[in-house]
Parts: structure tokens; sequence; C-alpha cells
DNA sequence: GCCGTTTTCGGCCCGACTGTTTTCAGTCG
């Protein structure tokens, strides 16, 4: 039986919600299956083990009837539940919830009463009028499904976070010198870091609701209006993504800008905590329950975000840890990172130029680097196994090697540039370049450029034999992922983490934002055993050293300090720990 | 379906906007 991996398992607990929403079952339930599949994504051991040995139970969120069904999957590889379930609903019916406006009601309705079940099915019957006829639909709703279909197929959902921030920090600007906003903040995943986002969320206190709203809709950025109230305006730019403004007084204002910030998972137990003590919160304020079950404290005054994590008995959390992850817990105990920031960094590695596939020379790439306030930059370009990249065999890279250090003795004693190469990992584990090679480098990072289709157990083999060797001294982006388009190669992320532990080998955190690549949920894993990080921009280009911020948003979602990361030590520091390996 | 410093039963976060309605259901975040 081939091993069911666990984005199968989460998948397959996603589609029982799913499916149990469509039936009208008890939302709460529903509920447990996403709290469920979200255990299941961040659970760093193996299920199957976990399954056979009945801790299943033991994670939060899982009680005795999902960890039933999951070992069942995992040990049989099918899970009746499921399938049977799965037998009531036509196929395409799931389809319609990636439409904007189209929830579970609203797709049972079609379904039942229209017999309608693919997409294609439904927009054929808004434009022939049999949607618009159904009980609690009508024209609008019709044509509002026809936007969202429509929607759906121009821009499919999410969006990176490379490709949105520079028009967010314009809006962020524009709001800013807004003579009638007061505060103003970017919420949501966005302020989270997430690797994508679904939209922006922006948040201003004013006393003119009014004008605010309407510059925010009509800003040369939006191409249509969703939705414009009192409080809330939604809209779509002309990038394809959705951009939510929330007007708020300047007194709701840390309120608002917390719960907007979410994530939801978080925003519950913040309630949860204020309940707790009698109290009620939303986005607009912290007050005393109407009936509270006992005496409530008294409600102290809340100026900033920071004043509410303390009137619920919490040190200040930062946005990038908000997902129910253990960071209650840590802000309770007092025992929250101080999380890592860009300014921490004083250069950085895995770098291209001209010589393989990048767009700039070796000079204007360590001009950049100067220019960035770095004091060291690390060059490592392709290997020859890397021909579509035009990567370096053995005579051009020593070449290189030669030339950076002309280019080191002209630049002076403030500013270094390391030798490396980002060495392919062949299909068996062995290297591109020999060790004679490797060894009169400063640094390699080794990476997986081709061969992506190995099953889960020989591509992690691969990457741990190529971690043994003593002159790998990080291992570049760990599943090759490109967000939004292709997924990883399939690793087992713990073991290599085990891995890169046992050996010494630095992980990366690629930090351009079509990877993030070894992805923050991972990265707790790893500070626990010791691993260090090296956040690398993977840059092509000059401009793109600025991937750097993304990379410090992962690591700090992964609750890194500037202590695990490498790449924040001094030059004259860092030195010894690029050679600390082979030793 | 999960969970427990009030609980092993009975709770489970809360509000805005839209559209179809004459007081609310559905969706979204």
């Amino acid at each position: 039986m081939p091993e069911v991996s666990k984005d199968q398992v989460a998948d397959t607990l996603e589609e029982i919600a799913m499916m149990l929403e469509l039936k009208g079952e008890n939302p709460f339930k529903i509920r447990a299956y996403r709290n469920a599949t979200r255990a299941i994504e961040t659970f760093a051991g193996n299920l199957r083990q976990a399954g056979e040995a009945g801790t299943l139970g033991d994670i939060e969120g899982i009680g005795s009837a999902i960890a039933e069904k999951i070992t069942t999957l995992v040990t049989t590889g099918t899970l009746d539940y499921h399938t049977n379930l799965k037998a009531e609903f036509p196929p395409g019916l799931f389809e319609m919830f990636d439409i904007s406006g189209m929830g579970p009601k609203k797709i049972h309705a079609v379904w039942k009463d229209l017999e309608i079940t693919t997409v294609e099915e439904l927009e054929k019957g808004c434009r022939d009028g049999r949607v618009a006829g159904l009980k609690g639909f009508g024209e609008k709703t019709a044509a509002n499904i026809l936007k969202g279909i429509e929607d759906r197929k121009k821009h499919a959902g999410r969006f990176r976070m490379g490709e949105i921030a520079a028009d967010a920090e314009r809006m962020l600007d524009d709001l800013r010198s807004h003579p009638e906003v007061i505060r103003v903040a970017a919420c949501g995943s966005f302020r989270r870091r997430r690797e994508t986002c679904g939209d922006l969320d922006f948040l201003v206190s004013t006393r003119e609701p009014k004008i605010v709203s309407e510059d925010f809709v009509g800003h040369e950025f939006v191409e249509s209006v969703i939705a414009h109230g009192e409080t809330k305006s939604s809209v779509r730019w002309h990038s394809g993504i959705q951009a939510d403004l929330r007007v708020v007084k300047d007194a709701e204002f840390p309120f608002a800008m917390n719960y907007f910030t979410g994530s939801k998972e978080h925003n519950i137990v913040m309630r949860q905590r204020a309940l707790a003590r009698g109290w009620t919160l939303n986005e607009y304020r912290l007050g005393p329950l109407d009936e509270p079950k006992t005496k409530p404290q008294p409600v102290p005054e809340i100026r900033e975000e920071a004043d509410l994590y303390r009137a619920l008995g919490l040190d200040f959390i930062e946005p990038e840890l908000r997902e129910n992850m253990g960071e209650f817990k840590a802000a309770e105990e007092h025992t929250l990172p101080k999380l890592v920031e860009v300014e921490n960094l004083r250069g950085t590695f895995h770098n291209h130029t001209t010589e393989s596939d990048g767009r700039n020379s070796l000079r204007e790439m360590a001009d950049a680097a100067m220019e960035l306030g770095l004091q060291y930059l690390g060059i490592a370009d392709h290997s020859k196994a890397s021909f579509q990249a035009h990567g370096l065999d053995e005579k051009r890279l020593l070449a290189q090697v030669k030339e950076i250090q002309k280019l080191n003795e002209e630049l002076g004693p403030d500013f270094r540039i390391f030798t490396g190469s980002e060495v392919d990992i062949h299909k068996d584990g062995t290297l591109d370049f020999d060790d004679e090679i490797l060894a009169q480098l400063d640094y390699t990072v080794a990476s997986v450029h081709n061969v992506f289709n190995l099953s889960e157990a020989e591509m992690t083999k691969r990457i741990i034999r190529a971690m043994e060797n003593k002159h790998v001294t990080m291992l570049g982006h760990v599943t090759g992922r490109l967000l939004l388009m292709r997924d990883g190669y399939a690793v087992d992320h713990a073991a290599i983490i085990e891995a890169a532990a046992a050996t010494g080998t630095i992980i990366e955190i690629n930090a351009n934002p079509r990877r993030l690549d070894m992805d923050w949920r991972w990265w707790p894993l790893a500070k626990s055993k010791g691993v260090k990080c090296a956040i690398n921009p993977d840059a092509h280009h000059t401009s793109q050293l600025q991937f750097l911020k993304f990379g410090v948003g992962i690591a700090r979602k992964g609750w890194l300090t500037r202590h695990d990361v490498v790449n924040t030590l001094p030059l004259g520091k860092i030195e010894s720990v690029l050679g600390t390996k082979r030793k």
C-alpha cells in the first residue's frame, strides 16, 4: 500500500468539512474537522507511526473520533466515512466554494432545486435567469455570482507577498498622508507575513469615515467596487487582489487592529480569554459582559494593541506569531522570543551573477550589497549540471574565485565577497563538484534542481547524503516549491532537520517570494534541534537583494531570533561559522 | 467533534454588508 502523505490526510479532512457544510451539519462539528486539518498540517511527526501508537489524540484539536479516522486512513489507505460521504455529492460541486459569494447554502440550493452540479452549468443558469428565479436569490445575486465566476477565471485566488507588497506599502503611504486619517495599519495575513495573501486589509481611524472611504474606493488602484458601506469597503485592484478598508473611531483602533490582523484562530483564543475575565472582546472594544457569570474585574484602559495583550495576561505577541501555534502559552510564561529583524542582517549568501543565470555582474552585486549596508555578500552561482542556468564548470568556478579575490583586495577590509557555489545535488545524493574543488571555496549551498519525482524516502535520502558532505555549508530551498505554481518535491522535513542538526548543516530560508522555503511551519522544530538558519535572497538581480525582507518575515513566523540566523553575524565572526563543518 | 481551575454535558467569537426581504439569511472575515 502506498504511504498516505500528510497533505492527503489534511485534504481528506478538509473535504469532509466541506461536505458536512453542504449537508448543513452542526457548525461546531465542521470547525472541529477544520481544526484537525490545521493540526495535521503542522504535525511534525510521522502520522502512520502516531496512528499505530495511538498517540494522535494527544494532538490538540484531535479527539478520539478524528484520531480513529486518521488512523484508518493512514494504515489502510482509505476511509469509508469519507468515501461514502463523497458519493453523495457530484464532484463539480466543490469547485463552487472558490466562487466569491457562493457558500454551502447557495451551492446546496442550486444543486437541489436546479440540478446544477458544475461551475459551467452555474454560469449558464445565471445567464438564462434560472438562478435569479430561485427562492432567496434574485437578479443581483445572479449577477454577483457571474462576477465571482469571472474573477475566479481571471485571478486564481491568492497572491504572493512579493507581488503585492509594493502596492500595499504605497496604499499605506497614501492613507497616512490623508488629512482626515489619524492612525493607519495594514492588517490580515499581510501583517502576519504569510507567504501568500488572499486579500489585503487596511484599517484607519478617522472622524470622517465617509470621506476616507470614498477616497479609498476612488483610488487609482481600484478596478471595481465590491462593497461600499459606512465602515467597511471592499474593492478589487487592477493587480487582481481584493483590498478591504475598515474605518473606526480612534479609540477603537487597537481593538480593530488586533481583530483584523487575526488569525481567526488567534482571535478565538483572545475572545475566550476575555470571556474568562468577565469581559467581551470585539473589534471595537473590551467591555464587561451583559450577564457575567462571575463578578468581572474592572476593564483596563486600552490605547495600543500591547495594552490589550497585557489586559488579557499576555506579553505582546508579534503579528507574525498569531497563528495559535503556541504563542499564547509562551506569552503567558514570558518566553516569547525576540524576533530577528531586517536591521540585524549583516550579509547574505546564495546570490547569482551573469556568470550563471544572474542579470548583474559581480561588481554590480557587490555595490548593491554595500548600498544596502551589508558587510559581506556570498556568491553562489550554479554548478555545471544546471546547464539550463549556464552553470559553471570547475575551470570557470576557479576563475571566478580568483576574480573575487582580486575584487576583495580592491574593496578593502570593510566589505567582503565570499566565494561559494550553489552546487547541484545529483539524483544519488553526490555533488556536482569533487571535494577537492569545494575545499577551495569559502562555503557551499547544496540544492536539488532536477529529478523532482523521486519518492519521499528517496528524495530525503538524497538530500541527507549531500548534507553529510563536510563541504556543504548549507542546504538551499529544501522543497524546491514555487508558490502558487508548483508544489515542492516530497521530502521528510523532520528527517532532514534531524540530519541538519547531526551534521551541523545550516538550512536556508530562500527569501525569493516565489519560494520562501523552508516553510515557516518547520522552523520551530529546527530551532529546537539547534539547527541554524541562513536568510538568502537567491538574488538574480541587484534589486532582488531586497528579497531579504520577505525572508526575515518567514524567519519571524518561524519564531527565530537573531541568534538563530547566521547572517546576523558581523564580518570577523561569520567566517568561523562557515568553516565549522570542515573541522 | 472537541474540551474541561464553573463543566464529562453543554457550551463552542462576533459583527458588517448585501440582497431579498418586510425582519432575516447567507457570506465573509
